[in-house]
DNA sequence: TTCAATTACTACTCAAAGGTAGAATTTAAA
DNA sequence: TTTAAATTCTACCTTTGAGTAGTAATTGAA
């Protein structure tokens, strides 16, 4: 019951880069040390957020990566989405198929509450919502 | 965002085992059939369930398994641990390692009430809250 | 006693996530 | 113009979850 390190490194990425993103360009070097991620992974995710839109880069040297989209646009759940995190109903909590109210598991009363919050936080929330000086990287 | 395979196979059986435990044995090929789980999938499933004490295993012909543990102590954290589910605060959403109040990662403040809720539903649901005679197998 | 239905065990294959290596390309500074 | 710092691309390796295969061991029924 987790994210795929993929998607973590990916929040964080965007995350420190929206949060400087009035400062200046960061490089893939800077950023995998100051996020502590291996380096020739976070190139290969950069790559693809790169493709989907969420940040531009700046090849060559002084190059780097920047925001190219409002933070505020940025939601959690597009994310989750580019790397195969599913929150849908299609693969639900205990994976039975296409369910509704009258059709449903064994767990659906226990867990529909617990599984719309969190839902709903993924939705909801975008890079803007994140910013949080004193936090962890 | 999912659980792994093996604990929705789990819940399943266990949830299939506890609601007809007055009834009979059932063997694997039954549970199979019914659950529509891989047999040979599910009997290493059901070897590792034995080995924890979920249930007992009745060998040789006519044989089967049986609930070991009263559908109301096992609880559904207790399945997941077994299958390396976690569910604790080492493996939280952004995976930073320890953190508490004070040191906590720019997800903390969205995610701590749908975690909690997450946690504490599969920490207070044991297999008979769970009876649901028309629910999906 | 024989035999078929059953669990238990060991070892393997397959797929996807996680991660690494190396070289090609781009570009600004020296 | 040269060079070093950067992104990009392709291909590979490793680990783990998911699933399969085959066989041994058990045991009640015929
Ligand atoms: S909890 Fe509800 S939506 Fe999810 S798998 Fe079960 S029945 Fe379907
Ligand atoms: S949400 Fe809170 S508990 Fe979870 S990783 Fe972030 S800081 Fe830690």
């Amino acid at each position: 019951m987790q994210l795929h390190n993929t998607s973590q490194y990916a929040i964080r990425v965007l995350n420190f880069i929206a949060n400087h993103s009035d400062d200046r360009l960061y490089s893939a070097k800077e950023l995998s040390e100051i996020l502590n991620i291996p380096y020739k992974f976070l190139t290969k995710i950069m790559g693809i957020l790169v493709k989907t839109g969420f940040i531009s880069s700046i090849q060559g040297r002084e190059g780097g990566y920047e925001l190219n989209t409002p933070a505020s646009e940025i939601k959690l759940i597009d994310i989750l989405n580019t790397f195969n995190d599913e929150t849908d109903n299609e693969s639900c909590v205990l994976g039975i198929g296409i369910c509704d109210s009258v059709n449903k598991c064994a767990l659906h009363d226990q867990w529909m509450e617990p599984k719309s919050l969190m839902r709903k936080m993924f939705e909801e929330t975008t890079l803007n919502n994140l910013t949080c000086k004193d936090c962890k990287l």
